[in-house]
DNA sequence: GATGAATGAGCCTTCATTCAT
DNA sequence: TATGAATGAAGGCTCATTCAT
């Protein structure tokens, strides 16, 4: 409940949260004081709470800002190209971002947030819909692929959806801890999980089977 | 320099490191004080103190504690296996588990040592060697099969063996975070990917291409 | 690296001080707790601790306080007075200084200090420069005594400067031991070493100036 | 009160003592801990509380062996020799015992001990005595000396054996400080302060006018 | 007697938060 | 609104002391 006006000031609000972003990736949420994002800011203690109530609160709002990153990048959908062309661009659009300082620094943060999942409902909450959000969109996608016939029907497109977004975090947090391992890698893994995906090959026209 | 002779009393250093790692489980690293801990050992702050020199270092003795279990996990491999059903075999004893009680909290832990990774040099080197460990294991199981014709020979072995681990981390995140993802799913999302491995269907003997 | 501006509020540091004089003048450094000063002060340990980073901090500070006084002592020489006389002045005001209960005070804090001296490089430097002053303030007077002809020319100036030092210092210390050595006993024991510094009999010469 | 027999192992008590010692000189009494004595002692804790019930009690044990070596400075006097000859000969053996590496460690304790005595009731006690021992003997020197005609009557004995301690105890501070004040020059300036007490120069028989 | 692991009160210090200006 | 000095609860850690072996 900040004290202040919503909308009065969106951009100082901004400002904090930037320089909290930066804090957090930093030194994760809990090594970074208040103090620190005082510095980082240039702005003072009483302005802060002015803004956020408490540190929890900027710890979620922090949170609330990764969704809007994340729902941009699964936008790539436009339920007219292939489903697969369309797994491969929002695979690649996502690795792009993962190459950037900007992005490795979201899901420096993302990594705390995932973490923290464990002690707070309210970041909790916010873990599970950056799961799911994907996963139901990823899911749709390899529904059409299995009506068109692109994809085998074996497979339970949600546990797949599941397996891919695992697949992606894990390549954060690979990402993020500094390992060797390119997007061009993480694609050429994600194409041998794709081709697992593909209709078994006696059967020609898969969709019409089922 | 612990206060007390190392030799003495490894039961009391496993009481204390029990009582830390069911803390650290439940609340994370930075937000179990000392007191925490004391509470849930049964123990005073100096016997702690005489065990562990600081907090940090009881952290990377709880690092330590778990490569023994994921050691433990990747010996299944004894080198005279089919490579494709060792891999079956690890994923399957690691997904297993990740179903017990014990198994869930050291990776609750792991999350935990994840997010520090970031800040801790100590903790990064410890989770490095845990990424190195299985995915060495797996490339040379790759390669073997690779070699006996029951892998494609177009994939590369250590890449597709990142992205494997990649996804049993992306699997224990959601599993952590009490995800409806059990292990036969996993397994079933596993077992898409190992298709993806197969060798091309024209080419029936890979093996002596290479 | 003060969390407050340095300039900010002077009177709050000398509050701190005054305060933790008192409590080391009455318990001694290590016996002193924080929590005394806090106490004593009327303030918070924040507060404290945003104008002194540390308590040996304090302690320096407490130091550097004692020498502001020393050197006002010190000033009583004006250069054109009969060096002896000075000498005198100087003990005079320095032995009625020390039946004030301020002036006690100080001085039972600078007990501390010496004992810290030989603990700690910062308050030895410091032990040092309160010798070394009046040390080389008496040898200036004494060798202007010696060209006025009113002292000896034997004795060696310097090392009679830091006798004198010596027994002021050794009256401090049975007055703060709370020995019963009133100022006017102390006078007449520096009266003799005074006599003891007279020019020989025999050589009428450089004293007839006087 | 030590729980054990005091007959039984003087040597034990010494060991700890001598231990106790060497750490209280390095360190000061409360920045020495129990386990610095041990670890220099080669004992244990368990030990050392055997012989002496606190440390407080170890400091007390501390002071007293002090006065012994104390003591047997002062016992040059035999009441036969000239007296102003057995206050050079005590000042001597004190100002050589301050240059050997042993005494100089026991007057380092015994800063500690003269700064501990503001706070405890105990260690007060002894420095009273630690002074006073010395102020009769000197006093008695004076007194023999002012009835023998070789020191002045004017002057008060017990005032100037104050004095002279005072200058005594300003050497042994300056002196542990490591200040560059060697024997030979404290000795020259204790001369200074005989030739003050020596009989005005027209008066040949002083002690007859009293 | 000696050992040394264990105890727990207490120490110094930090930091989220408040509030007068 | 913004500032930043002040608050005080809580944190990590130490250390004199005890006691079972």
């Amino acid at each position: 409940m900040p004290k202040i006006k919503p909308e009065t000031s969106l951009a100082r609000r901004d400002q904090i949260l930037e320089a909290a972003e930066i804090c957090f990736a930093r030194q994760g949420f809990h090594q970074t004081s208040i103090r620190d994002i005082i510095r980082q800011s240039e702005l003072s203690a009483g302005c802060i709470y002015g803004h956020f109530a408490t540190k929890e609160e900027l710890i979620q709002a922090i949170g609330e800002r990764r969704h809007t990153r994340d729902a941009a990048l699964l936008a790539s959908d436009d339920n007219t190209m292939d489903p697969i062309a369309t797994l491969r661009a929002i695979a690649g659009h996502f690795l792009i971002d993962l190459q950037t300082n900007d992005g490795l620094r979201t899901r420096r943060v993302g990594l705390q947030l995932w973490a923290e999942a464990v002690r707070s409902k309210e970041v909790h909450a916010q873990v599970t819909v950056g799961v799911h959000a994907p996963v139901s969109a990823i899911t749709g996608l390899l529904q059409r692929g299995q009506h068109l016939g692109s994809i085998s029907g074996r497979i339970d497109p949600a546990i797949i959806a599941r397996t891919i977004v695992a697949m992606f975090q894990g390549f954060v947090l690979q990402r993020v801890w500094g390992e060797p391992f390119e997007a061009s890698a993480a694609l050429e893994g994600f194409e041998v999980l794709l081709r697992g995906l593909e209709p078994e090959s006696g059967t020609k026209t898969p969709a019409t089977s089922r």
